[in-house]
DNA sequence: CATTCGCCGCGTAAA
DNA sequence: GCGGCGAATG
């Protein structure tokens, strides 16, 4: 598709926004409102129509994944365009590199242009062992990666002391160090160096301006000079944190005029630092002028009107589709019962024609996936689980790199504890043997432990062949335990590794031994991404991800598994955390085309979750929602109670006639019923709300409030909200009597 | 060195 | 609402 032709399928929002050429533009992009179309097509306008060179240009996102996609788009109707033209397209990581590469004077921060990039667990292992070195007192050890992860932020911005009342920040100050020793950068260090690169730049450039009085344009060599970008365009704005933020207003020049697109809709990164007012502070700061992409074009009016009900109060989304279907919403006993149900709806899908590769299921916890694997596995439904490990999440090659780190440097005595002592795969001695035993190992004693030992040796000549040699050398089989549950699993990773290690030792002509010690020491070992299943992107398979994960996907077919309260929403601890939830809610709903079903479990079998429909399949639109029996049990009661109350106390009052055969069967329901409430002094309070107007509050906690209003059904909001207000009248019997007609009908309806 | 008490966080994940 | 870690006790 040529350029004419993708500028003729633009709306006139898209249009607008591709043309607007404002200093700063900030972009509020609905869900599903052809957010990446106007970005591209945005990159060719200012191209082909602006002369705007492509290496003016700064074209910032937040994975790898979105980056290659709009390049991959760029090229294909650009194909001139050479690697070196993109340098400013890409991740903000892969951007900072770039400039620090290329274009900044690093060797003052005490780097060189070679620098590597150390990764976070290569990182926390480095941090250990500079601990150990100098005796520092490091809590929590088993999160260091976490702990340098969160709290180097608060380093950065000058603070002294841990929260946790220890070593950490001498130790941060030695990290730097040692990272510029090995001249190595961790990710933050790419954009925390190149932001204060770019400020430093601009004071000398004021300065000398100042003392010479150069004209504007004025041809000066600094020796490293970067010139800032025409234009900055920042993709999914909403998920930018501090430090970018920092970067982002770094980059930009005097001249630059910059072009942000996000959504504050789908912010369900903020407990990884992702600032929740970004949207609103860039705004500010820049004095962006405001566009939005109102329409959506995926999801069908049905699904789109659901998912409205989890915006934030005052926001909408325009849909552009027919009704389509209701959204079904399925109760299983439990996961198990379930996953049973899925595969055979799964493949009565299939043969009716849809594709596999069509059809996606979205969990709330990565550990809900395993279930379903293992039913899909013998039922015969093909999936792929989008999940990427690192070799130290799992357990096995964790304590097998240490079996080879200790058969590599055998000074290495906090090695060979830890792959001993391992609740699992050690050698299951008591405690107070394995430590005599480390004080003097003896031979003969522990078998793996010679073996380690040995291994230098075994290996020196050996080139290896496919990395079974490894396996039978340390007799394994013997550490995973055949019987296990994880055995099959766990002996296939280990001899996955053996094979990197004979593939590595071949490539660099080494022996076996030389190799793995070099590998050891290499960031190869990090760099290797462990898939938890292959994943074939060109294979028709089910999708299975978390809700997370799902984001910027779309499906004609999602399950959304698990609303169960304690889950679909997830326990936590403050407001925002709850508004998270319902935003995550919001766009795992939101990425399903044709059909959508939710389901929740009579019995969870999880700790913190509740059994029975969750809360948020309450707040959904009954009449889209295709809900056996319509109403749980629970609620139905909920209803009954309120209705006893109110028309028991209207029938005494008023002397409303009813006949007697009514009047027996619900005396007789009450009593069963709800027996304490006969003497209950009935009260009723009213709520406003500005679109669906007055209501009767039904149910209430310290968080939540649910109100009844007619036409409408039932709803329920967080107080925290604001959206709804309690009228502080309370209203006595004879005023309430409209309202318990409409209570009543909406019951029986 | 063994026990006990109190605190932290659990889960989601990109570079 | 529990499990793991670390500091405090004898």
């Amino acid at each position: 598709m040529n350029y004419e032709e993708q500028w003729n399928r633009l709306n006139e929002y898209q249009k607008a926004a591709v043309l607007d050429e404002s200093p700063a533009c900030i972009v509020n992009a609905n869900v599903g409102s052809g957010k990446t179309t106007v970005l591209i097509a945005k990159i060719l306008y200012l191209h082909m129509k602006k002369q705007v060179s492509i290496r003016d240009m700064a074209v910032l996102t937040f994975t790898n994944k979105a980056a290659g996609e709009i390049k991959e788009r760029l090229l294909a109707i650009e194909p001139k365009l050479t690697e070196e033209d993109l340098a400013g397209f890409g991740t903000f990581h892969s951007v900072a590199m770039n400039y620090l590469r290329t274009r900044l004077d690093v060797e003052s921060m005490g780097w060189t242009k070679q620098f590597l990039i150390i990764e976070p667990d290569e990182e926390a292992e480095l941090a250990l062992r500079l601990s150990k070195e100098q005796n520092w007192k490091i809590k929590y050890k088993n999160r260091l990666k976490k702990r340098l992860e969160q709290e180097y932020t608060a380093f950065r911005q000058g603070k002294t002391k841990s929260r946790y009342q220890d070593d950490m920040f001498l130790l941060f100050e030695a990290l730097q160090e040692e990272k510029k020793r090995q001249n190595k950068m961790s990710f933050s260090d790419l954009i925390e160096v190149c932001t204060k690169l770019l400020n430093r730049e601009d004071e000398q450039k004021e300065s000398t301006c100042a003392d010479d009085s150069l004209p504007k344009n004025g041809e000066t060599d600094y020796g490293h000079r970067s010139e800032k970008p025409e234009w900055i365009i920042v993709d999914e704005v909403q998920d930018s944190d501090k430090q970018q933020m920092e970067f982002l207003t770094a980059l930009k020049g005097e001249h630059t005029r910059l072009f942000a697109v996000g959504d504050p809709n789908q912010l369900i990164y903020s407990w990884r630092g992702s600032v929740e007012t970004m949207f609103y502070s860039l705004k500010h700061q820049f004095d962006a002028k405001e566009l939005s992409l109102p329409v959506n074009y995926r999801s069908s009016r049905t699904i789109l009107e659901a998912a409205g009900r989890f915006l934030q109060y005052g926001n909408t989304v325009a849909g552009s589709r027919e009704e389509g279907m209701p959204i079904k919403v399925q109760n299983h006993y439990d996961a198990f019962q379930e996953a049973q149900y899925l595969a055979q709806k799964i493949k009565e899908l299939h043969l009716g024609g849809m594709e596999y590769g069509e059809i996606a299921i979205f969990y709330r916890l990565q550990s809900q996936s395993e279930i379903l694997e293992k039913v899909f596995e013998r039922e015969g439904v093909p999936y792929t689980v989008s999940l990427k490990k690192t070799l130290r999440e799992i357990p096995v090659l964790d304590w097998f790199v240490k079996v080879l780190t200790f058969a590599c440097n055998q000074k290495d005595r906090y090695a060979a504890e830890a792959v001993l002592s391992h609740p699992f795969y050690g050698e299951g001695m008591e405690k107070k043997r394995l430590k005599s035993f480390l004080a003097e190992p003896k031979e003969g004693e522990v078998d793996l432990y010679d073996r380690m030992k040995g291994f230098q040796e075994a290996f020196s000549s050996e080139t290896g062949k496919d990395g079974m040699e490894i396996y039978s050398y340390f007799s394994l089989d013997a550490s995973l335990h055949p019987n296990a549950a994880s055995y099959e699993e766990d002996r296939k990773l280990v001899l996955d590794l053996c094979k990197r290690l004979v593939i590595y030792s071949q490539e660099d002509q080494k022996s076996l031994a030389k190799g793995t010690a070099q590998f050891l020491r290499s960031s190869a070992l990090y760099g290797i991404q462990i898939l938890k299943e292959e994943e074939n992107p060109g294979k028709d398979q089910v999708r299975l991800m978390s809700l997370h994960a799902s984001k910027g996907l779309e499906f004609t077919v999602v399950f959304i598994i698990g609303v169960n309260d304690g889950l679909i929403p997830l326990t936590g601890r403050s407001f925002e955390q709850e508004e998270e939830e319902r935003r995550l809610f919001f766009v795992g709903m939101t990425r399903a085309r044709e059909q959508l079903e939710l389901s929740y479990y009579t019995n969870p079998g999880q700790p913190r979750v509740n059994g029975g429909p969750g809360r948020y399949l309450n707040m959904l639109p009954k009449h889209l929602l295709d809900w056996e029996g319509s109403q749980a049990p629970e609620e139905k009661m909920a209803n009954l109670k309120q209705l006893r109350k109110a028309v028991r106390r209207e029938q005494e009052k008023s002397g409303y006639a009813q006949s007697k055969a009514e009047a027996a069967t619900e005396s007789v329901a009450a009593e069963k019923i709800a027996p304490a409430i006969a003497g209950e002094e009935l009260t009723v309070r009213k709520v406003r709300h500005p679109k669906y107007g007055i209501g009767i509050l039904v149910d209430e906690n310290e968080m939540t409030a649910e109100v009844e209003f007619e036409g409408y059904g039932r709803k329920e909001f967080l107080k925290a909200f604001g959206e709804i207000e309690m009228l502080q009248r309370k209203i006595r019997e004879k005023k309430c009597r409209t309202q318990i007609f409409i209570l009543w009908r909406h019951f029986f309806y």
